[in-house]
RNA sequence: CGGGGCGUAGCGCAGUCCGGUAGCGCACCUGCUUUGGGAGCAGGGGGUCGCCGGUUCGAAUCCGGCCGCCCCGACCA
C-alpha cells in the first residue's frame, strides 16, 4: 500500500527531523481512511477521528428554536440533535464528553467507597405502590401495561430498586455500610421540557444510594456526597453552589443541591454574602418581624377597584407591610389505596410578600398543589380580590397561614364583598388558621435568618443533590439488618444524584465565546484538533504524519482531514467545537519553523518545532489538568 | 393544562393576506479553478409544503379537525 502514512513518512524524513514512532499505514481495503480508534487491539490508547469521517456535521445556523446559547452551540457543533421534545441524542462527540464526565464521577465515586452496579430502567408497577409513590406520583411517570397485563413504570429514579436488593442482600451489620451507585437512564415525563439539556423528560443520571446502621452513619456518608460533588465542580470546571433544599417527593429530611448559578436558571436561591448562607428560595428562611400592637376592633373600610395590595394601602393610607394577601390553590391528598382528593388551600402571607408553593404544599399536607380557579375559591364562600377567612367556614379550605401574620395584629385583608376590606384584623380573634408556619418566600435584600444581613437572590441549575432518606424506602422494602445485639433494625439510606447531560450543558454555558464551546481538557471529547491547511500534497502528508505520531504518543486526536474545504470553514468549524488545544500546520506553519499550537481558551498561537509537537502539547494539557485539579 | 408563536429540502428563510406548474441562501453531489478565518464558476440531486378532511376546474395559500415543536405560566429529585 503506497498511499497515505507510508508515503507521508518517507516524504516527511526526507525533509525534517523525525517525529514519527512508528506510525503505520491506516487505510481499508479500499484505501479509504479509517478511524484510528478502532484499527488496532489497544484501542484505548490509540484514538483519533477523522473529520472527514465524522458522524455530526457542522450547522452554520442554529436551529431557530433555540434560545439558550449553550443549546445552539452544542447543536451547531454536532454534539447533540433532538429527537423529540425534551428526548435528545448524544452524537459521538457528546458521547465521548459525557464519558469523560462519566469517568470523573466513577474515581469520585470510587474515592468514598462507592460500588458500581446497573438497575433496571423498567420497574414492576409493585416496587413503587411499596413506597407509595406509584400513587404519589401522578403523570411524570411514564407507565405502561406489558403484555401479561402487568402495570409497568420507566424509573424515574432508583431508591425503590436498591431497597429492594438490599432486603434480600444485607443482612448484617457486618456489610454496613455500604454504597451503590450506577450511571443510567431515567425518564420524567416533565410537563415541558426546556432550553435544550437544561430540562429533558429522558436522562442520564448518576445516581448513588448510602446504607448505613444509623442516623449516624447516614450523615457520615452524606458528608462524603458533599465533598465528592464540590471535587466534581473543581475537576469538570464548573463552579457549584451548594443549597439548602426541599427534600420534595424524596422525603427525608435534610437535603442540599448543588447549583450553577446563572441568569437561564430555573431555581431561585437565597444567598447571604455576610454569612455564606444559602438556600433554595423554596426552603430559605429570613427574619421577619412581628409589628407589635395592641388588638383594634376590626372595622369595614370601602375600597373601591383596590385591585392590588400597592392601591389598596394607597387608599387606606397605609404601608404595605400591614395588609396580608390570601392565595388560593387546590391540593390533592392521598388516601389509603390510592385515591385523590381535592381541597382548597388558602395561604395567608403579608400583602407585599410571595407565597412559598413548596412551603404551602407542606405545611398543608397535599400531594400536589395548583393555582385555582375563581369558581373554586368562590365556592368556599370567600370573594375573590377582597378575600380574607373572616366569617368563613373554617372546614371550607385549609387555611395555611404564615407566622408573621399569625403572630401580627391589626392587619387589612378583604371582607368578602367586592370594594371592601376589614381593618384590624388578627388571627386566632377573628378567624383560626389550619396550619400556621413560614409560608413567604425570601426576597432580594430580605434579612438572612443566620446573620441578618441582606440576602441576595440569583437564579441556578440544579447539577445534583443529595438527600438524607432515613428509613423510608427501607422500611417499604423491609430491608432490614441484624445488629451485634441480634436484633432487627431498619437500613438507613441516603440519595445522591447528578444529571450528567444538564451538567454538560452547563459547562458548555460556562465555557464559551462568541465563536462556539471552550471546553475544559477533562470534559472535551478530544485534547487537540489537528487542522492541515494548503494544496499541496506534501503538507499534507506532513499532517497525516504528525496524526499518527500524536495518537501514537496517546493524545486524542480529531484531524481535521478535508482537503476541500477552505481553510475558514476547518478552522471555524476548530471554533464551534472548542477543543482545549489546536494545532494548524499549513504551508505557512512550517515556513515559520513547525506547528501552530492555540489554547482554545485564550487564543495565543505559538510556533512549535515538529519533533517537540508531543512534548508541548503534553506540557498543555498537564498545565490544564492541574489547574482542574482538587 | 392555560396563554402566545411556529410547522415549506439537512439548517436558515421567502411565498400564504389576494388560490393558478414550489423558490432563495447555506449544506450535499460532479467538474474545473482555489487553501490562513465560513472561496469562485458551471452543472446537478433532494420537498406527498406537518397530517386528515372539506370548498374549488385548480389549494402551500381558503375552511374544519388533528398532530408536532418552541416560548411564558402552572408544574418539577
Amino acid at each position: 500500500m503506497q498511499l497515505g502514512g507510508v508515503r507521508a513518512r518517507s516524504r516527511f524524513r526526507g525533509t525534517r527531523a523525525p517525529v514519527s514512532v512508528g506510525s503505520r499505514s491506516r487505510r481499508r481495503r479500499d484505501g479509504q481512511p479509517r478511524n484510528e480508534e478502532i484499527d488496532d487491539v489497544k484501542s484505548t490508547e490509540r484514538i483519533g477521528q477523522r473529520v472527514s469521517n465524522l458522524f455530526g456535521a457542522t450547522l452554520r445556523e442554529a436551529p431557530a428554536e433555540v434560545e439558550i446559547e449553550s443549546h445552539g452551540l452544542l447543536l451547531r457543533a454536532g454534539y447533540i440533535r433532538q429527537l423529540a421534545s425534551g428526548i435528545f441524542s448524544y452524537l459521538p462527540l457528546a458521547w465521548r464528553s459525557l464519558r469523560k464526565i462519566e469517568q470523573v464521577l466513577r474515581e469520585e465515586m470510587d474515592r468514598i467507597g462507592g460500588q458500581e452496579l446497573s438497575l433496571p430502567v423498567v420497574h414492576p408497577a409493585e416496587l413503587w405502590q411499596a413506597s407509595g409513590r406509584w400513587y404519589d406520583i401522578d403523570a411524570t411517570m411514564a407507565r405502561f401495561v406489558d403484555r401479561r397485563d402487568r402495570d409497568m413504570l420507566l424509573a424515574m429514579t432508583h431508591e425503590e430498586a436498591v431497597a429492594f436488593h438490599v432486603a434480600t442482600e444485607v443482612q448484617s451489620y457486618r456489610q454496613l455500610p455500604a454504597l451503590v451507585w450506577q450511571v443510567q437512564t431515567k425518564f420524567r415525563d416533565e410537563l415541558r421540557s426546556r432550553g435544550g439539556l437544561i430540562r429533558v423528560r429522558e436522562f442520564l443520571m448518576k445516581d448513588s444510594y448510602s446504607l448505613d446502621r444509623d442516623a449516624a452513619g447516614l450523615k457520615v456518608q452524606y458528608q462524603a456526597h458533599y465533598e465528592a460533588y464540590e471535587r466534581i465542580g473543581t475537576r469538570t470546571g464548573l463552579p457549584l453552589t451548594a443549597v439548602q433544599s426541599d427534600a420534595g417527593m424524596m422525603g427525608g429530611k435534610i437535603a442540599h443541591e448543588f447549583m450553577y448559578v446563572t441568569p437561564i436558571g430555573e431555581d431561585n436561591l437565597a444567598l447571604c454574602d455576610a454569612c455564606g448562607y444559602s438556600a433554595n428560595r423554596e426552603v430559605a428562611e429570613f427574619r421577619q418581624k412581628p409589628a407589635p400592637g395592641e388588638p383594634a376592633e376590626l372595622e369595614r373600610v370601602h375600597t373601591p377597584g383596590a385591585a392590588t395590595i400597592a392601591d389598596l394601602a394607597e387608599q387606606l393610607g397605609a404601608t404595605a407591610d400591614q395588609t396580608a394577601k390570601m392565595v388560593f390553590y387546590v391540593g390533592s391528598f392521598g388516601g389509603e389505596g390510592g385515591e385523590r382528593t381535592e381541597r382548597v388551600v388558602a395561604a395567608i402571607v403579608r400583602g407585599d410578600l410571595e407565597a412559598n408553593v413548596i412551603q404551602v404544599q407542606n405545611l398543608s399536607g397535599a400531594l400536589e398543589l395548583r393555582s385555582a380557579s375563581e369558581e373554586e375559591i368562590a365556592a368556599t364562600g370567600m370573594v375573590p380580590g377582597f378575600a380574607s377567612p373572616v366569617g368563613i367556614d373554617p372546614d371550607a379550605a385549609i387555611f395555611v397561614v404564615d407566622k408573621w401574620v399569625a403572630k401580627t395584629p391589626n392587619l387589612i385583608l378583604g371582607a368578602n364583598e367586592v370594594d371592601y376590606h376589614l381593618r384590624n384584623v388578627c388571627s386566632g380573634r377573628d378567624y383560626e388558621p389550619t396550619v400556621v408556619g413560614k409560608v413567604a418566600a425570601a426576597y432580594e435584600g430580605a434579612p438572612c435568618a443566620r446573620c441578618g444581613e441582606p440576602l441576595r437572590m440569583v437564579r441556578g441549575v440544579e447539577i445534583g443533590n443529595i438527600f438524607q432518606l432515613g428509613t423510608r424506602y427501607t422500611e417499604s422494602m423491609e430491608a432490614r439488618y441484624t445488629d451485634e445485639g441480634g436484633k432487627g433494625k431498619p437500613i438507613w439510606m441516603g440519595s445522591y444524584g447528578i444529571g450528567l447531560g444538564r451538567l454538560l450543558a452547563c459547562i458548555a454555558e460556562e465555557h464559551r465565546d462568541d465563536d462556539g464551546l471552550k471546553l475544559p481538557v477533562s470534559v472535551a471529547p478530544y485534547h487537540v484538533g489537528l487542522i492541515g491547511l494548503g494544496k499541496d500534497d506534501e503538507t499534507h502528508a506532513i499532517v497525516e504524519d504528525v496524526f499518527q505520531t500524536l495518537i501514537e504518543a496517546g493524545i486524542e486526536v480529531l484531524f481535521d482531514d478535508r482537503r476541500e474545504q477552505s481553510p475558514g470553514v476547518k478552522l471555524k468549524d476548530a471554533d464551534l467545537r472548542g477543543l482545549p488545544l489546536r494545532v494548524v500546520i499549513g504551508e505557512r506553519s512550517l515556513k515559520s519553523g513547525g506547528a501552530e499550537l492555540r489554547r482554545r481558551s485564550d487564543g495565543e498561537d505559538r510556533i512549535i518545532a515538529l519533533e517537540n509537537l508531543v512534548v508541548e502539547i503534553n506540557g498543555e494539557l498537564d498545565a490544564m489538568r492541574v489547574a482542574l485539579e482538587v
